[in-house]
DNA sequence: GCGACAG
DNA sequence: ATCTTGTCGC
């Protein structure tokens, strides 16, 4: 069963008890990792059920009430209804009223633990077959339905770069945007479109990182673990590493490679079965314009 | 207000 | 990632 980190997300914020506030901050160390913090905003401005779930508990760690989808306002009468005083857009005696004991499992450290058990099995020497078809993956999504994810794989030939298939795949999303745990969120919705093709790729290349990951388990190398499939890990802004030239430097170790298909750069990385050089031979080989063929082809379609 | 971390 | 017409420049 995939998790539902939205749900665990709620589940926290239902054991805040009234006349208590908690923070972002609180929430997402207690999904396991502070990085989440943005991510609970954006998931409790989602909150279906204001009601059962009082995300309005859930405030801004220096003590501001931050924002509220039907306005701060309501936000700032609902915390008064509970006993807390706000003066000036600010939570009096936070100290006194801040709730940080929540009954947790840290979902987050069991899927870093998933990621580093699969980052030992990335092999990052050549192991390709002759490469005749190409795959390309990415996900769009819609303001007016952020739940939906829509995952198109793009399929072309390398030699004639003509499209042979395209897949389009949709899939309720249970985990938001979180930096470094990307997979989580678009893997189900790459699986689902994948299943459907026809066409058994030689290589994809994914819009994500390869092993430019602190656990050198970007998406991409996730997806090629996962299927023992040769990928490519494509993204259009550095996550993180320091440039040395052109290479992307990370713990003294080169994870990846500034491609410059046109004036702005592509972050290359290798995702399984592949070294870097290689990785970057190919995309520059499938580069009509700044993004490699497959993925830019995938990309229109998953917004189409 | 700034910095900022794939999508 | 999403919201988004037309316009300018290479």
């Amino acid at each position: 069963m995939e998790i539902d980190l939205i749900e665990e997300i709620y589940k926290l914020v239902r054991q805040v008890p009234r006349g208590r506030v908690s923070t972002y901050g609180a929430v997402a160390r207690a999904l396991g990792d502070i990085i989440a913090s943005r991510a609970v905003g954006l998931v409790l401005n989602l909150n279906p059920d204001p009601d059962r779930t009082p995300c309005y508990r859930i405030i801004a760690s220096d003590g501001s009430v931050g924002g509220f989808s039907r306005g701060i306002e309501e936000k700032i009468e609902r915390l008064r209804r509970d006993g807390i005083e706000v003066r000036n857009g600010k939570v009096m005696n936070f100290g006194k009223v801040f709730f940080d004991d929540f009954d947790t499992d840290y979902p987050l450290k069991r899927l870093r633990k998933e990621q580093m058990r699969l980052s030992r099995k990335v092999r990052l020497k050549d192991e390709l077959g002759e490469i005749r078809y190409v795959a390309g993956f990415d996900a769009g999504y819609s303001k007016s339905d952020p739940l939906t994810a829509h995952g198109a794989i793009v399929t072309i030939e390398l030699e004639s770069m003509e499209i042979v298939e395209e897949m389009i795949a949709r899939k309720r999303i249970r985990f938001p945007y979180i930096p470094t745990y990307l997979a989580f969120r678009e893997f189900p919705v790459f699986l689902e479109a994948y299943r459907r093709i026809k066409i058994q790729p030689d290589l994809i290349l994914v819009d994500g990182n390869g092993i430019l990951h602190p656990f050198k388990l970007g998406i991409a190398s996730h997806i090629g673990v996962s299927l023992d499939l040769p990928t490519i890990g494509v993204a259009k802004n550095l996550l993180m590493g320091e440039m040395r030239g052109e290479d992307v430097v990370y713990q003294g170790e080169v994870l990846g490679k500034a491609v410059y298909s046109s004036r702005k750069p592509i972050f290359v990385s290798p995702g399984h079965r592949m070294s870097l050089d290689t990785a970057v031979r190919l995309v520059r080989k499938l580069c009509r314009y700044r993004i490699p063929e497959p993925v830019r082809l995938a990309h229109i379609l998953a917004k189409s």
